[in-house]
DNA sequence: CCCTTTATTAACCAATGGTCAATTAATAGT
DNA sequence: ACTATTAATTGACCATTGGTTAATAAAGGG
C-alpha cells in the first residue's frame, strides 16, 4: 500500500531471483509471469522493474551465477587423475549431466534463439563451447579436425535437447547417456576410448 | 462490415491456410498473431476462429500437409540405386535437408514440448522416427543395437536443432553437414560407409 | 417467400510484458 | 532538528495477445 516499505521488508535483487528460481525451475520460463513472482512475493510487478529492466534480465540474472559451472565442470575433469581416454568419456558425460539436471539454464544457452534473449546468452554459451573444444583437443591421441570436435559436440548436444522435458534429471537417462557417449567416442576415432 | 461476405468473398481453410504459411514461414510460429493473420486477410480475427479451433490447430493444419514428406524422402532413399552404404549416407543427408528446408515443422516436430502442441506432433513426430529407424537397420551390415539408431538420430538431430535459425536453409550448412555425417556413420561403426 | 444454416463481425474477456507519475522511507547536508 | 535529495514502491495505465460470443447478414432449401 504505502509507497515505499521500511527497511527489512526491502526487495532486494536476491530476494527477487531466489523467488524467481523457484518459480522458473518449477514451471518453465514461458509459464512463469512477472506478476506471479511479484504476488509470491507479496509486491507489485513494478516493482521489479525497479531492480530488473525486463524478464529476460531477471532470468539471466538468476542463472548468471551458475553459468561458470560448466567450465567448472570442464577444469575438474581435465585436473583429475583419469587416463585420457577415460576423462573424455568422463567430459561427455558430464556435460550431460550438466544438461539434464540443469535444464533451463541449458534451453537458453544452447537452445533459445528468436525470443529477444538471443544475443545475451551467446558469449556464455561460446566461452563453454570453447573450453569444452580445447578439453576435447587436448584429451584425443591425435590433434582431431577441429570439426569433429563439433559434430562430438552436436552430438552431445542432440541428446541433451531431446531429453529435456522428458527426463527430469540425468539419472532417469543415465544408462541411455553411457550407450550415447560411446556412440560418440567411436565418432570421434580416438583409438583408446572405444 | 457486413457479417456476411457474398460468396467469392468468403475465407476458407485453404485460404487462410496459404495467408499463414507465408507468414509462419517468414516470421516464425511465436512472432505471428492471429490478428496479423486475420489482417492480411482481410479480416477480423475472430473469423478464423470458425475456421479453426485455436492458433496450434491452425498451424497444425497447416503443416499436417507436409508431414509424409518426411517418409516419402525416406522412401525415395531406399527405393533408389544407391549401394547399401551410400543409401545410409544419403538418408542421413535427406534428414538433415528435410530439417533445415523446413524449420517450423522440424522444430514442431522434434523440438516443442510444453507449450501446448505436445501431443499433437508426438505421433507423427514417433512415425517417422520408426520408418527412420527401420530404414537404418536395413542399410546396416549387421543388424545393429537399436541404441545405437537411436543415438545416431539424436546426433543428426543435434545438428539440425543447433543450426535452426541459424542457416537459413539446408545449402548453407551443406558442408558442415557432410561432415557430421561421416562422423555419425563412422559412430555407427557400418565398415562399408566410412 | 420463409426458415434454417453458415459465415462474419465487433465488442468483449483475462493475461501478459512493460512504463510512469506520484508517493513515501531513508539518508545526507547544514 | 530541519530540509533537500535520493531510493524504492505502488497502482494506474498502455498495447498486445489468444480466445469467446451475441448479433447479424448472406446462402440455400422447402
Amino acid at each position: 500500500m504505502s509507497a515505499r516499505r521500511v527497511n527489512a521488508d526491502e526487495l532486494s535483487r536476491d530476494k527477487i531471483i531466489r523467488k524467481a528460481r523457484f518459480l522458473f525451475e518449477e514451471k518453465g520460463y514461458r509459464a512463469v509471469s512477472m506478476r506471479s513472482i511479484a504476488a509470491e512475493l507479496g509486491c507489485s510487478h513494478g516493482a521489479l522493474y525497479y531492480h530488473f529492466k525486463n524478464k529476460e534480465q531477471l532470468f539471466y540474472g538468476m542463472i548468471e551465477e551458475d553459468f561458470a559451472q560448466l567450465n567448472q565442470i570442464i577444469d575438474t575433469v581435465m585436473a583429475s587423475e583419469e587416463h585420457r581416454a577415460q576423462k573424455l568419456r568422463t567430459l561427455f558425460l558430464r556435460f550431460i549431466e550438466y544438461g539434464l539436471n540443469n535444464q533451463n539454464q541449458y534451453e537458453f544457452m544452447f537452445l533459445m534463439k528468436g525470443e529477444g534473449v538471443d544475443g545475451l546468452m551467446q558469449s556464455p554459451a561460446n566461452e563453454s563451447y570453447e573450453k569444452f573444444a580445447q578439453a576435447v583437443f587436448k584429451l584425443m591421441d591425435r590433434p582431431p579436425a577441429i570439426y569433429l570436435i563439433w559434430s562430438a559436440f552436436l552430438s552431445l548436444h542432440g541428446f541433451v535437447s531431446h531429453f529435456l522435458g522428458y527426463a527430469q534429471s540425468y539419472s532417469e537417462a543415465e544408462a541411455a547417456a553411457e550407450n550415447h557417449v560411446t556412440f560418440v567416442l567411436r565418432g570421434l576415432g580416438n583409438e583408446g576410448s572405444c
